[in-house]
This record gives structure tokens, C-alpha cells and sequence, in this order.
DNA sequence: GGTCCGATGATCTGTTTCGGACGGTGTGAG
DNA sequence: CTCACACCGTCCGAAACAGATCATCGGACC
């Protein structure tokens, strides 16, 4: 049982999930992942489904299947599972991401820069406001992750209207 | 000859450059790729090798190879590759990337904010860094593009460590 | 009580992407 | 001349992905 498998970070989001919630569906999952972590990090569905029965196989899960009607599969941590997810939370990472813009890609390959501007600037505004009305309705009954994930990305949104108005103005960003 | 392809960001990654080169052998690309491109938009040099390939295939970039020892494909754009580019260029997006930093992603889930944001801190600094050294290096002899999206990269660094910084004063960001 | 409908919940399928291992080819130092 | 190392290219299995499709449920309405 789990001699050699590789967790991506989609395992240990489905673990992470599945070990505050204590016993999961994948459809449960679905639910928190749209109102949640999906502000930052897109999961096709498929995977939702997909990664727990993966994880099963590999013993940091234990299943429970409903006999009848939607025949559901209810997932618990097992102790590796446990163990898993304890061990991937204590070590800090260093990895950061890409910034892999679709508008920056753009402008890097020739695209027009008032144009793009103009077209990320209302994109970007639009989500700017979303988030911050997302956090004001939120108030402080949230995990602190939530929060902080949440201000970063609110800080990151900002950066990018600052970005693109300068670009639209003509001026060195 | 091109009747339904879909064309990827990484075909007109692909396009764009060996139009800029005039011709190209996949080589080429990947040096390229890996010096500026690179720094928001990371390739995989087995797409860069594949990504021609489908291309010609497709009727948007014509194939010369050599005859003896390694075979070089050198690569053109045709007609229908140049209008092909030229239109994606001419058409401003509005998409938007996420954030999905691995930090991020730890944070939300419950790994230990200070921690956090040491080892965030120290990577985001040092490639701070480099970027600014990069941009220095630069000077102004480089695309618009190429300045425009190093300049955009600088600002995020930016914010990664205000962010981070204010996470590790354990301040609210 | 039956049946219709939208919401809920789950699965399947074909393509791409990914990362990394592996295999050849050229070249210059000794 | 040959060996080491840089240059260049291909291949492969495992995921990710989009998105269509299927199956079940709870109630509204007759």
C-alpha cells in the first residue's frame, strides 16, 4: 500500500478537503472547490471524480458506497492519508508560479498594446470587484487561508489594472 | 489545407516566432523560448518540437530539411500561417490567467502562514532580482513586448513580496 | 397517485499536455 | 584519434482537460 505514488497537488487538495469535511463525495468536493479554491485554481470537474478513486487504490482513502439509488462514494482519510497530508502541510514550498497571461502573451508576441489594454482593463476590473465584494460579504467567518488567499489575489488584481492603465496611457508601466 | 484546425496559444507561440526569425529550426524556438519567453510562459521543448510538426501539417508553415547528419527541419511560415497570426494578433483578449501558485495553494489549505512566507519571501526576492537585473541588462535594444511584459512580470514580483511580507509581519495584507 | 421538469450527481471519451528519459550527432581538447 | 561534452531530437506513459452524456432525485402540478 502506497509504496511509490506520486501526489500531485491536486491529490493533496482533495485530501485537504476531504480532511475538513471529515468524510466527503467527490460532489461535496465539487461544491467547495467552486466557491472556494476555484478563485485561483481551476479543477475540471472529471478530476473532482477522477482522483479520490486514485487515492483509494493507493490507501490514503477509505470508501464507502452507497448500496442503492446514486450508489454515492463517501471518502474518509485513512492514517497514511493522514500522515500524507500532515507531511505535505509542514514543509513550506518555494515553487512559485507563472504569471502564463493569455493578454501578456499577447503583448509579448506583437500584439497591439492600447488594444489589449483596453480589453484586459475591463476583464480585470470587472474581477477586481467581484473579489472585493466576495470579501467584504465574507466578513472574518472564513478559514484564515480563505482570507489570505483572497487578499492576495485582490492584491494581485490590483497590480494588474495598475499594469494595463499605464500601458493604455502610453506610459512606462 | 486548413480547413478545421484549432490553433493553441503554443501554435501561435510558434507561429510568432519563426515569423520573427524569417526561419527557424525547433532549436532555434527552444533558445528562444527559454530567454525571454520562458520567464512567464513555461514549454515543455517536446511541444516545441511537436507543435511544428502539426503545423505544416496543417498547411501554416512550409518544411525544409536537411539532407545529411541531423536532419534539421527548418521551418517558414506560409501564407495562410502569416494571415493566420496576423489575425489572432489583430483580435485583443479579454481572458485572464489565475493566480495557482503552489504558496498559495498551501496557504489555503492550511499550511502554516509564516512559515509560508519564509521560503515564499527568499524565492520571490531572488527572482525579483533577476528580473530587475534582467531589465537592466536589456536596456531599451528589445520588443516592445519583450520590455512591456518583463516590466509586467517586475510589478507581480512586487506584490508577491509586499504580500508575503506583510503574511510574515503577521499583518493582514 | 402519476408524470414532468429542473436540479443534482456521476461517468465516459478523445485529445492534449507534461515531464523526463533516452538516443543520436558534432566538435574540440589533449 | 578518441573521448567527453555540448548540441539536437524523439519517444513514452501518466495526467489533465473539455465537455457531452447519462442517471437519479425532489417536488409542482394535474
Amino acid at each position: 500500500m502506497s509504496s511509490e505514488h506520486r501526489l500531485s497537488p491536486t491529490s493533496y487538495i482533495v485530501l485537504a478537503l476531504i480532511d475538513a469535511a471529515g468524510e466527503a463525495t467527490p460532489y461535496d468536493l465539487k461544491q467547495v472547490v467552486a466557491t472556494t479554491l476555484g478563485n485561483f485554481w481551476s479543477l475540471p470537474h472529471a478530476q473532482i471524480y477522477a482522483e479520490p478513486e486514485r487515492l483509494a487504490e493507493a490507501g490514503y482513502l477509505s470508501e464507502r458506497r452507497e448500496r442503492g439509488g446514486r450508489r454515492r462514494r463517501h471518502y474518509k482519510l485513512t492514517a497514511p492519508g493522514k500522515k500524507a497530508l500532515r507531511l505535505w502541510l509542514a514543509e513550506p514550498t518555494g515553487e512559485m508560479a507563472e504569471l502564463r497571461d493569455p493578454g501578456m502573451l499577447k503583448l509579448f508576441l506583437g500584439g497591439d498594446p492600447k488594444q489589449l489594454a483596453e480589453a484586459q482593463l475591463s476583464t480585470h476590473r470587472r474581477r477586481l470587484t467581484e473579489l472585493e465584494e466576495l470579501a467584504e460579504r465574507i466578513g472574518g467567518h472564513v478559514s484564515t487561508g480563505f482570507l489570505l488567499t483572497l487578499r492576495a489575489g485582490i492584491g494581485h488584481e490590483r497590480e494588474w489594472v495598475r499594469f494595463w492603465d499605464l500601458v493604455e496611457q502610453g506610459e512606462e508601466p
